[in-house]
DNA sequence: GGTCCGATCCCTCTGCCGGGGGAGGCCCGG
DNA sequence: CCGGGCCTCCCCCGGCAGAGGGATCGGACC
C-alpha cells in the first residue's frame, strides 16, 4: 500500500524538494501540498493523507498550531512529521508535546527523509511512543472507559497522568507549582471519582482504560 | 578509526555494563568513566572522547547540567547520548534541548546500543527517527526487559503481579497465606531490584515493561 | 445579583507504607 | 557437611498518604 504524504511549509524551494524526493519512491506519494497552516484541516479532511510533513516555523498558523488543531478536532489524524532547520529548535519540542510523531532536519539526506517517513508511517514504532500517546491522548479523544466516566476535571486528570509517571504528592505539586495540599486534594477527588482507594490502584486504572499507555499502541 | 566512547553514571552497575558491551565491540573504545557529572569536563579534557555517554539523573551534576556545560565551554564537544530509564522521563526533553545528540534506553538491547552509538558518532545524521527506531527497535510483544534484568524470584514476582492488582501488603498476604511481614520484605526486595521507590512506581515498571498488560495481549 | 463549580490552600488524624536491621528453617549444590 | 539462596517472620520508626473537615476566590451560568 502506497503511503500518503502531504507536505505544508511556507517556503515553495522545500517544497519542491521534497515533493521530488517523496515522489522519486515507488511506495510514497504526495497528496496535497500547502504554503498555510491555515489550510491544514481542508486538505487532510480532502486527501486523507498518513502522514503530514509541516514545518514548525511558518507565517501565521504554524506547524504547532496546525499540529495542535489537528489532534484536537480529526477523528483519524495522520502522523505529524515536523520540518525544521535547526534539530535544537524549540518549537521542535513544543510540537512533539502536542503529538507530533517525529521530526526531520531540512538538511537530511534524502534517504533519511524517505526512511522518516516511513517508520512515521508504520506508526507503531517510533519517537517517545508513551510520551507522544500521553500527549496526543490528551488533546484528541481516544478512548478511557472508566477514567472518562468519572468526567475528571482538567486539572484531576493532568494530576493523574503525574500520578501515573511515578510521582509522590510533593513533586506533583513541585512539577505544578501549587501547593501539596492542593494535589492531596485533587488526588483525593480523583479516588473518589474513580473508586480507588490508594493512587496505585487509580495508575492501574488508568492503564486499563487507556488513559496512559506503556511503549506505544493506540 | 575506532570511536572513542566516555561513561558517566552514577550507578556502577550500569558502568560495567555499558563496558562490557561498548568494549567487546571491534570499533568502539571505552577511553574514560566517571560516576559524578562534575567529572565531565575533566575527562572530556583528557581523553577526548566522539561520544558521550551520560545518565540524565545523577545526584549532583546530573547529565543535564553536564551537556550545558559541556556545550558551552568546549571547543571541539563530543556528542552527547544521554542515557534513561524511562523513555518519557521529562528530563529527557531537556537534554535534548540543551544539546544532547539523542538518548539511550538502559533496557534497550546491547545491540541497539552499540548501533546508537554508531549512528551518533557518524554526527551529521542526527536524525531522530531513525536512531531512535534503532533504540526501541524491537521492543513490542514480549519484552519485561526492566523487570526481566532486575532478577526477580519466583515469589517476588508473584508478589509485583499483586501489587499489579491494586492489592494492598495485608490483601496480598491473605490472598499468598502468609504473614503481612514476608509480604512486606517480599515487596522491600521489589522495589530494590526494580529501583524504585513506592509500589506505584513498581506497578508503572511493570506494566511499561510488559510484566503486566491492559486487558489482554502477550 | 445569586448560584454553582473548579482550583487553591489549611488543619487534624489514623495508619499503612517503606527503610533498616535481625533471625530461623528449608533445600540445593559445592 | 556447610554455605548460600529463598522464604518466612519479627521489631522499630519516620514519613507520606488518604480521610474528613472547612475556607477563599474567580468565572460561568441563570
Amino acid at each position: 500500500m502506497t503511503i500518503r504524504v502531504a507536505i505544508v511549509d511556507d517556503d515553495e524551494l522545500i517544497r519542491i524538494g521534497l515533493r521530488a524526493i517523496v515522489g522519486a519512491q515507488p511506495d510514497l506519494e504526495v497528496v496535497a501540498e500547502a504554503g498555510d497552516g491555515a489550510d491544514v484541516p481542508d486538505i487532510v479532511a480532502r486527501t486523507r493523507p498518513h502522514v503530514l510533513l509541516i514545518d514548525v516555523r511558518m507565517p501565521g498558523i504554524d506547524g504547532l498550531q496546525a499540529t495542535r488543531h489537528l489532534l484536537a478536532t480529526s477523528a483519524d489524524p495522520p502522523r505529524v512529521l515536523v520540518i525544521t532547520t535547526f534539530e535544537n529548535d524549540e518549537y521542535v519540542y513544543d510540537a512533539l508535546r502536542a503529538g507530533a510523531a517525529g521530526f526531520l532536519l531540512k538538511r537530511a539526506r534524502p534517504a533519511e527523509m524517505v526512511e522518516a517517513i516511513r517508520v512515521i508511517a508504520a506508526g507503531d514504532s517510533v519517537l517517545f511512543p508513551a510520551a507522544i500517546r500521553r500527549l496526543a491522548g490528551a488533546y484528541g479523544g481516544s478512548g478511557d472507559d472508566r477514567v472518562r466516566a468519572a468526567r475528571l476535571t482538567d486539572r484531576e486528570a493532568e494530576v493523574l497522568r503525574l500520578m501515573a509517571t511515578g510521582r509522590s504528592n510533593p513533586e506533583i505539586a513541585e512539577h505544578l507549582v501549587v501547593g501539596v495540599e492542593t494535589v492531596k486534594t485533587h488526588v483525593r477527588n480523583v479516588l473518589a471519582k474513580l473508586g480507588c482507594r490508594d493512587r496505585t490502584q487509580a495508575v492501574i486504572a488508568a492503564y486499563e482504560s487507556g488513559f496512559v499507555n506503556p511503549n506505544g499502541l493506540p
